[in-house]
DNA sequence: ACACTTCTTTAGAATAATTATAAACTACAT
DNA sequence: ATGTAGTTTATAATTATTCTAAAGAAGTGT
């Protein structure tokens, strides 16, 4: 298991359930986002024997804390996760209520010239909203 | 009362309590960014008599379909509507949970060089987010 | 293997934002 | 003034998320 030792770096146990999730999250190419009840139907999917809700929301929220995921900023009644946790931007397609990755390459470079007294700036990111 | 044509004009009837909130929301030299809660407490104590939870939300609700309010994305638990409703970008302090508008001039020109398909760019919008 | 501790899972309850309901009220047109 | 459609309101319902506490599993040392 490949996610075991990732797990344990972290001070997570490798529970039977934390490595079904991380089979889910991550062992695909491309980037996945998702709201807790989609990676549920996932789950429930991929996997024989069932995980329940709060064991979802516990290990999603476990695997953020440790820089797994991230949020993303979308307006929406449930939260939307990412496993890209690169700072990066976003298409939103608002019909079909889907994330699109954009890569640095397509977005010029974003230049913030104001400041705010003692803040720094922590991630700059762009969301794209998408109309037919 | 300089709101009554305009709500008129939106076919929206001018009642007392959305005369109200319009003084609360409009009569202010800046942008305005409020969750629903921070709405009701701004009304009780600008306001005497009161208005309920239930035509906060329906009116904001209303007003943000004929185009005076927004709703920005944020990762909140509660719901953050604007009364800037341009294409804008914002400072969110992540310590005071507080959003701030951006100029375009603050920021430097956005070119989005991905296409998608069938669908157009409706918004493109920069959220930076604040640390101390 | 065993005992012991700490972490994790789980079902279910609690919380909290939002939306729905339906009766009373109000703006507006005739 | 009357009628109608739109609005307000208290309250209930819904729903995403978090909390609770008991049972289970993982890690550590012997
Ligand atoms: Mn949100
Ligand atoms: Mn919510
Ligand atoms: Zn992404
Ligand atoms: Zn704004």
């Amino acid at each position: 298991m490949k996610y075991v030792e990732k797990l344990r770096k972290s001070g997570l146990r490798p529970t039977k359930q934390r490595l079904q999730i991380c089979e889910v999250l991550f062992d695909r190419e491309e980037t996945f986002h998702f709201t807790i009840n989609q990676l549920e139907q996932k789950i429930k999917n991929q996997i024989n024997g069932k995980i329940s809700l709060a064991t979802v929301y516990n290990t999603v929220h476990a695997f953020e804390k440790k820089g797994y995921l991230k949020q993303i900023p979308i307006n929406s009644n449930q939260t939307y996760f990412d496993t890209n946790v690169t700072d990066h931007h976003h298409f939103y397609d608002l019909k079909d209520e889907k994330l699109i990755d954009l890569d640095d390459s397509d977005v010029g470079p974003i230049k913030i010239l104001k400041k705010v007294n003692g803040k720094k700036i922590k991630s700059v990111e762009v969301l794209v909203k998408l109309e037919d």
